[in-house]
RNA sequence: GUGGUAGUAGCUCAGUUGGUUAGAGCAUCGGUUUGUGGUACCGAGGGUCGCCGGUUCAAAUCCGGUCUAUCACCCCA
C-alpha cells in the first residue's frame, strides 16, 4: 500500500495523547513568561526564505510552482514570517513583543536521529528590546519548559556563547570583516573534525596564520570560566583603545551572565565559546541546549540577531528568541520514560442489560455528560461481564449497571473499579454522585 | 546529494550448510463466563519473509538493483 513519505510521522492515539501533553505544557510554560501565541502561513513566497538565507537554502525547501505561477515553499522556520509581521506593524507595537508559536515546519533534508522532514517547532523571540535580559529570559523560558516536562537541570546542558567575542577575537587577530564567516565556520566544525582536516579546510583563507590560529582559537574554546576572557582578549591587544572595547563587551556578557544565574539557571549554563551556530546574522549571545551526555542532536537553539527584522522588513528591531524541536525533546522524554503510558478512555462506562434498557442508558449517558463527566459505553448487545472487561480495559474508573431491574427500582448500582465499591444511586442523583465517586478516588 | 549497516505477523524477535505447509512472546478477536472487571486456561485470525529481477531442481537464506530505516558526511534557519 502506500507508506508515509520520508521523514514524516504518523500519530496514532496514545502517540498523539502524549506529544498534545508535552505541547500543553510548552504553551502554558510560554503564558507563565507571558509570551503570546502566533501563527502565520503555511505557505510563503520562496524568495522570502531565499533572501533571508541564500540561495543554498533552494535545495533544502519544499518548493514548488503553483497554478499561478509562484515560486512557492513550505514554512522551514517561522522567523522571516515573525519579522514580517512585526516589521508590518512597525511602530504601533507596544515593546518589548514577547510571541510564540507551537506550530509544524517542513524542511527537505536527509532524516536521521533527532531530524525529519516535517516537525514542530516551539519558537520564542523577544523583539524590541536591546537589553541581554531578554536572552537571558528566552532561555529561562526554555530550560522551565524541560522542567515541567519531567526533566531536571542534571538532565540537560545550557551551552551558553557570545558571537561577539568571537567578532572581537577575529578583529584582534587582524583578519579581515569578509573572512569572518569562513573562520566562525571553522570554529563551529572544530568539535567534529580532526586538526588536520579543519588545517586543511582553513588554510586557503588564512594561508600561513592557520595553525597559529587554530591554537588561539582552541585556547579561546576552551574558557570555561568568565574571569579569563579579558585577560585572555588583552593578552592578544597592545592598544589601550582595544582593551577599553574588549572590558566594555566582557562587561556585557557579565551583566548576561549575571541575569541568568538570577534566574536560577546556574546548574545547568555553562560558558562554551564552541557554540557558534551556523548562521550568519548572530549578533550577541547564543546557546544551545544538549542532553547532559552531550550526545545527539540539540534540543533548542538561538540567540540575538538584531538587523535580521531589517533585513526582512525595512523596519530596525533589536530580536533575540530561539526554537526548540519536538523530535528530540520526545526521544528524550521517551528515553528517561517521562512520556506517560496511561489509557485515555472515558471516566465512565455504562454496562447495558439488553435493548429494551438500552434508551434510559442512553438518557444516563447524556446526563452524566452534562455533569462534565465523559461517559462511553458498547453499541453492541453483550453480558454485564464482557462489558465489565472492556470497561476495565479502557481505562474507566467507574461502571453504572443499567438493566431492566434496574430501570424499575430507579437504584443504579455505581461501582469504582479501583476499589470494588458498589453504591446504589437514583436517576436524579447519578450526576452528583458519580462525580463524588470519580473525586473522591483521587 | 555521498558512503556504511539493516529490513521476517500490529510490536519485539527466532528461523540450522539454500530443502516439506515460515515460528514464539506480547497485542488483537472469540470462548470458559446471558447480571459484575483485572488473574488463569482454551482457541482463532493475522505473513507475497520491504519491493523488483537474477542464480538454482529448490531462495526468508546467495547475487544485483530499488525503497525504507538507521549511522557517519553535507547541512542544521
Amino acid at each position: 500500500m502506500y507508506a508515509t513519505l520520508p521523514g514524516f510521522r504518523e500519530f496514532p492515539p496514545e502517540r498523539f495523547r502524549e506529544r498534545n501533553r508535552i505541547f500543553r505544557i510548552l504553551r502554558s510554560t510560554a503564558d507563565l513568561f507571558g509570551f503570546e501565541e502566533f501563527d502565520g502561513p503555511i505557505l510563503e513566497p520562496l524568495d522570502l526564505y531565499v533572501d533571508k538565507s541564500g540561495a543554498e537554502v533552494v535545495d533544502q525547501l519544499f518548493w514548488f510552482e503553483d497554478r499561478g505561477g509562484r515560486k512557492v515553499a513550505l514554512r522551514p522556520e517561522m522567523t522571516p514570517t515573525l519579522a514580517r509581521i512585526v516589521g508590518a506593524a512597525g511602530a504601533s507595537l507596544r515593546k518589548p513583543v514577547r510571541w510564540f508559536t507551537l506550530n509544524e515546519q517542513y524542511r527537505f533534508e536527509r532524516p536521521q536521529k533527532g531530524r525529519q522532514r516535517a516537525f514542530t517547532q516551539f519558537n520564542l523571540d523577544i523583539l524590541g528590546e536591546p537589553s541581554l535580559g531578554a536572552d537571558a529570559e528566552v532561555i529561562a523560558c526554555f530550560v522551565a519548559a524541560l522542567e515541567r516536562c519531567g526533566l531536571t537541570q542534571e538532565d540537560f546542558r545550557v551551552r551558553v556563547s557570545d558571537r561577539r567575542i568571537w567578532t572581537r577575537f577575529l578583529d584582534l587577530m587582524g583578519i579581515p570583516a569578509e573572512k569572518h564567516p569562513d573562520c566562525l565556520s571553522a570554529i563551529d566544525k572544530m568539535e567534529r573534525l580532526s586538526p588536520e582536516k579543519l588545517s586543511a579546510w582553513l588554510t586557503p583563507v588564512l594561508g600561513d596564520g592557520t595553525t597559529d590560529f587554530l591554537g588561539r582559537v582552541a585556547e579561546l574554546r576552551s574558557i570555561r570560566d568568565e574571569a579569563q576572557l579579558l585577560p585572555f582578549l588583552e593578552s592578544l591587544a597592545s592598544r589601550q583603545e582595544d582593551n577599553e572595547k574588549s572590558a566594555e563587551l566582557v562587561a556585557s556578557w557579565k551583566q548576561f551572565r549575571s541575569a541568568v544565574d538570577a534566574l536560577g539557571l546556574g546548574a545547568c549554563a555553562v560558558l562554551d565559546l564552541g557554540i557558534v551556530r551556523g548562521l550568519a546574522y548572530y549578533t550577541g549571545p547564543v546557546f544551545e541546549i544538549f542532553e547532559a551526555s552531550g550526545k545527539g542532536r540539540a534540543l533548542a537553539g538561538g540567540g540575538r540577531y538584531d538587523h535580521l527584522v531589517e533585513k526582512v522588513s525595512g523596519v530596525s528591531m533589536e530580536a533575540t528568541g530561539g526554537a526548540l524541536g519536538d523530535v528530540t525533546l520526545l526521544d528524550l522524554l521517551d528515553s528517561k520514560g517521562l512520556l506517560s503510558t496511561t489509557l485515555a478512555g472515558t471516566e465512565c462506562f455504562l454496562a447495558i442489560g439488553g435493548e429494551a434498557s438500552r434508551p434510559r442508558a442512553l438518557q444516563i449517558t447524556q446526563l452524566l455528560r452534562q455533569f462534565g463527566i465523559s461517559t462511553s459505553y458498547l453499541f453492541k448487545e453483550a453480558g454485564f461481564g464482557k462489558q465489565f472487561k472492556e470497561a476495565n480495559r479502557s481505562g474507566a474508573k467507574v461502571v453504572i449497571s443499567v438493566g431492566e431491574r434496574e430501570i424499575e427500582t430507579d437504584e443504579y448500582p455505581v461501582k469504582d473499579l479501583a476499589s470494588g465499591e458498589q453504591i446504589s444511586v437514583s436517576f436524579e442523583n447519578l450526576g452528583e454522585q458519580v462525580r463524588s465517586v470519580l473525586r473522591g478516588g483521587e
